[in-house]
DNA sequence: GGGTACTGTGGGAGCGCTCCCACTTGTGAT
DNA sequence: ATCACAAGTGGGAGCGCTCCCACAGTACCC
């Protein structure tokens, strides 16, 4: 069986050939390929008979460079890698990127920059034109790697805006409505005095779940008390503290509404040893249902944000606004903020 | 300030540019940012500060399409997303690998199959040509991807042989060698009736871990007791049942050599049980010195393996066999099969 | 002096696509 | 019948590289 015609990449078969096996021009089949609708259905029956028969696989590289584009994404994620392992947060995310991308032609690369000489081969390496768009999470306020996506004019969604007036196209957790639901729950349990240790005030979500606290509280008509609201730093350490401060100052409290449930993990210790009981004397409230939540004593109620859906949010943002970029686009003016509902799951410590 | 000349893409200098630029033709750029030889010291210099002034990076489709090759790699994990991110041992790996390639131009695709119809959208992606090469990491015995990716002429390098007649290009943990080493270890603390609980013995690595345990036996002329044998298939259950059964028959026993940490637990649990102090009554060590064996009481002795260096192997055996298969090859015959030697860490365990 | 061998260099051809323009038909309005 | 316009199609040009052949220049040997 000699087979007289071998193209250079080991017989994988061409448009070309492709068109000559369906009696059609090049054009066609590519516009086969590409879902294009100005095809003729008994054409793009043939086509598509070809193209199984032949076992044709498009050449990526072609395309990308005929087309102008890269056909890949970057997930970057400016994290130590030991944190990029352990938190879940990044599993949850790259399952809901994945889930996205899997119906694409897009590639995701995975992009961890640990400091700031990764940082600097990252900037060369977007600037060689090899991804069509970013996904950036997990930013710390002062990280100017928002600001060099936008310098190089990349189509950017970052996960969790870093102010109200975020510039980059974000998809966030409704921390607002969270932390209200937590409180209103808490209230609803028949608490009244209930205090609240913040994350750190700098990061906007912790702002944002402060004013939750706050904006329930007020629209129950309750104590508003400033000694109830101890500011900390989403460590447990920084949970203890607060914890320690607030029953200074408000002995009489009977829960709390921790912004994080590392910092609930802190402060459940020193109601411990003040001989406090959990949810008896003090109902606990944490937020982001992490897997401490689970395995505390008694099992924490928290605020769980959907972080698998934000990453899938956050992938078609990207897909959208890249779509949105090229010459013939069906520009479909994609939404550039994104806000997803918490939910409260509800446990043995409220 | 009007440039008169831009390319299509977005003003990014093309090889053509940089040519002009340094007064040289097209080919003469192209050697220097490939680092041929065959070019005079002034003109390199000239081209290179051509490059810098321009910040010239290369389309990597341009010189994918041209040069018929992907520059890129996979990483391919045969394992439920959850075990991948859950397990230290992949991240290891990924950044063993990472930091080989590091100084590449090579990308990484971390491909994570969990299932069937995902093995069969990475074979139809692999068969378009997209990566030069793949890495096989995790491999159960009875995966049909190794044979997949035969077929396919891809380069490849597996983690851990299947068996002692691997076909593939793989690199390894001395198994043998460490368990030897950990049986020493015992003897040389005075232990005399040393028992071992295997893994799953269709697994070639724990086959090797027990003939490490045999051959320590056999070259310190000690018992070689087949009922100080237990089989068991890496779990804490199993491991637990393991030991359950060697106290029955050998109630005597003063040491045991568990082919996993996992495995060590389960049995750790049991001599508490049965009141056997560690490592008083019985020392144990376990293997894989995962985080496990650090958090056990009494922390546990355990054989490392050397994961991370392992990675960075693969990953140069994987570039140096897809090197030989270019065309204009320096060929340096690869060595295909690679040892590395793990290492003893002592707790108090033993 | 003419060969022979290198080293260094320029540039044509071509990789497999997409884009777009030109062309052929078919359809309906005039 | 004529024109206008859409739908469907073929194929040229060109994306930015690498490969390789041709050729100039230099060096060395008989």
């Amino acid at each position: 069986m000699t087979r007289g015609f071998r193209n250079r990449s080991g017989g994988r078969p061409t448009l070309e050939e492709v068109a000559a096996r369906a009696g059609v021009g090049r054009g066609t089949v590519s516009r086969v390929v590409n879902g294009s609708p100005r095809v003729s259905d008994e054409t793009r029956a043939a086509v598509e008979a070809a193209v199984v028969e032949l076992g044709y696989v498009p050449n990526r590289a072609a395309r990308a460079l005929a087309a102008n584009r890269a056909d890949a994404v970057a997930l970057v994620v400016p994290e130590v890698e030991s944190r990029f392992f352990a938190e879940p947060y990044f599993s949850d995310i790259l399952r809901g990127v994945g889930a996205a991308l899997d119906s694409t032609e897009m590639q995701l690369l995975l992009t961890i920059v640990g400091n700031d000489r990764e940082r600097g081969r990252l900037a060369h390496y977007l600037a060689g034109h090899r991804v069509d768009g970013v996904l950036l999470v997990s930013v710390r306020a002062d990280d100017p790697l928002p600001e060099l996506l936008a310098g190089l004019g990349l189509p950017t969604v970052i996960s969790g805006r870093r102010s109200e007036r975020e510039p980059l196209a974000w998809v966030d957790a409704d921390n607002v409505a969270g932390a209200r639901g937590a409180v209103d729950h808490l209230m609803a349990r028949g608490r009244r005095t209930i205090a609240t240790i913040t994350g750190r005030l700098d990061v906007y979500g912790a702002q944002c779940r402060l004013d939750g606290y706050r904006q329930a509280l007020a629209a129950a008509g309750l104590d508003a008390d400033e000694r109830l609201i101890a500011p900390a730093d989403f460590t447990e350490a920084g949970g203890r503290r607060a914890m320690t401060e607030l029953l200074e100052r408000r002995p009489d409290l009977d829960a709390v509404f921790a912004a994080s449930d590392v910092m609930a993990a802190g402060a459940r210790q020193v109601l411990r040893e003040r001989g406090r009981s959990v949810p008896g004397d003090v109902a606990l409230v944490g937020f982001d249902d992490s897997v401490i939540a689970r395995h505390m004593d008694p099992p924490l109620t928290s605020v769980r944000q959907p972080i698998e859906e934000m990453g899938r949010e956050m992938a078609r943002m990207l897909l959208a606004e890249i779509a949105d970029r090229r010459p013939a686009g069906t520009r479909s003016i994609a939404p550039r903020q994104v806000v997803l509902p918490t939910e409260l799951v509800t446990r043995a410590s409220s």
